[in-house]
RNA sequence: GUGGUUGUAGCUCAGCUGGUUAGAGCAUCGGUUUGUGGUACCGAGGGUCGCCGGUUCGAACCCGGUCUUCCACC
């Protein structure tokens, strides 16, 4: 993986990259749409690459290690061909899965024992194995094993859980180079920062992850319920100290807000399940606020699903239509609306990227923020 | 015509021997959703209990009448 940067704001920490992999390149600011079992949901491959433009997804080690497992991916020769996808792939360690399925697991030194929420089996995360996991998987950047701590948390438990996040860090680069690449392009690795809300931990892991000289650097623990302007407080330290020629991944994050607030604190990479998810229950994000179609006022408003005509379904279907398959719960209504609002997103980081080379951003931002803080 | 049966929210129905502001599911309306255990979750509005009269401290519930649904018999 390589990255350079093309051009930073005078205004603010905004910056704007390219990352080049063996499966293309990835023009930065960006957003990673989610594709967790190997389905960014409700959306074909193609709709992705030639529609939405995503040069990059997700895939989740926790969910595609229960299913459908490893060998059948291994056969497969990789995520890559098994979903027919020849853009990028960035796969997420399972780390946030010990955080959300917390009822079921126990976090050890060792590792993390776990129950499956398809079949109560029990399985164990290790640095190690997730390692290998994600080399069989085969996706183009993958994460580190860490633990993603809840909001609020303890400044003992998070203090505890960044030293062993950073034990954990240093166990995945030593058995990664025990595991070679599995099918002929290489991988990049990204650690994570962990820290929670505490500014001092956030530093002091910055800069152990810093310190670990991967490809790229990612911020996790973010985005859990904390107020916004402590998640900004968060990044703005960690940014000051994670290098500038490695792409910085804020993950999970968030709202299209968030988003232009954290590239302006020199995030370069995001993902988040909300563009898809908030599609599927009927909310739409547009540059100017959010409509929640399911609303009555939107039922004859028959004016097309959003007039910039960023993806193909904003002019050809109107609101009132696709508020009508939604009433009538047709899957067709999901699957409009998450092509809609991944567009969007990546429309609005494409734009962020023009004006960060453009030298407006930072006034472009503040118009943008308080145009799309409005719901319709 | 006779006997039985039914009538409670927009719809389908619960409401024990009469006892506080009559409930549910669906539908409607609104909100939530941040490295996806989300066809999810939370909340709100909505009924003079077919109608009229009676018994009772008190009736959706008991009694009489009437209309209505369905069934059986003549």
């Amino acid at each position: 993986m390589k990255f350079e940067l093309k051009g930073t704001d005078q205004n603010s920490q905004a910056r704007a990259g390219v990352i080049t992999t063996e499966h293309g390149t990835i023009e930065t600011p960006i957003f990673m749409p989610v594709g967790t079992v190997a389905s960014v949901k409700g959306v074909h491959q193609p709709e992705l690459k030639n529609d939405i433009k995503a040069p990059i997804i997700l895939g989740n080690t926790y969910h595609l290690y229960l299913r459908p497992k490893m060998p059948i991916l291994e056969q497969a020769g990789g995520l890559h061909k098994f979903m027919n996808w020849d853009g990028n792939i960035l796969t997420d360690s399972g780390g946030y899965q010990v955080y959300s399925l917390s009822a079921n697991r126990k976090i050890k030194e060792e590792g993390v024992k776990f129950k499956s929420h398809i079949d109560g089996s029990y399985h164990v995360f290790t640095p190690e194995n997730v390692m290998e996991v994600q080399r069989t998987i085969g996706a183009d950047i993958i994460m580190a094993f860490d633990e993603c701590t809840p909001y609020p948390c303890d400044y003992k438990y998070a203090k505890n859980s960044m030293h062993m996040t950073h034990r954990w860090l240093d166990r995945c680069i030593n058995h990664l180079e025990k595991v070679p690449f599995k099918y002929g392009y290489s991988q990049a690795f990204f650690p994570i920062v962990q820290g929670s809300t505490y500014k001092d931990l956030r530093i002091q892991s910055a800069e152990y992850i810093a310190n670990a000289g991967a490809e790229g650097n990612a911020i996790g623990g973010l985005s859990v319920g904390e107020p916004a302007e402590e998640m900004y407080a968060m990044t703005e330290v960690v940014c000051n100290i994670l290098p500038k020629d490695k792409p910085r991944y804020l993950m999970g994050v968030g709202t299209p807000i968030n988003i232009l607030e954290n590239i302006a604190l020199g995030i370069d990479m995001f993902d988040c399940v909300m563009p898809t998810r908030n599609a599927r229950n009927g909310m739409l994000f547009t540059a100017h606020g959010t409509i929640n179609l399911k609303n009555k006022k939107w039922e004859d408003d028959f004016s097309p699903l959003d007039e910039m005509g960023i993806t193909s379904v904003d002019l050809l279907y109107s609101k009132a239509y696709v508020r009508h398959l939604f009433a009538a719960k047709e899957n067709l209504g999901k699957q409009i609306a998450s092509i809609h609002n991944l567009g969007f997103y990546i429309w609005l980081v494409g734009e962020a990227r023009k004006h960060i080379l453009a030298g407006d951003f930072y006034t472009w931002k503040t118009k943008m923020v308080a145009q799309m803080d409005k719901r319709l």
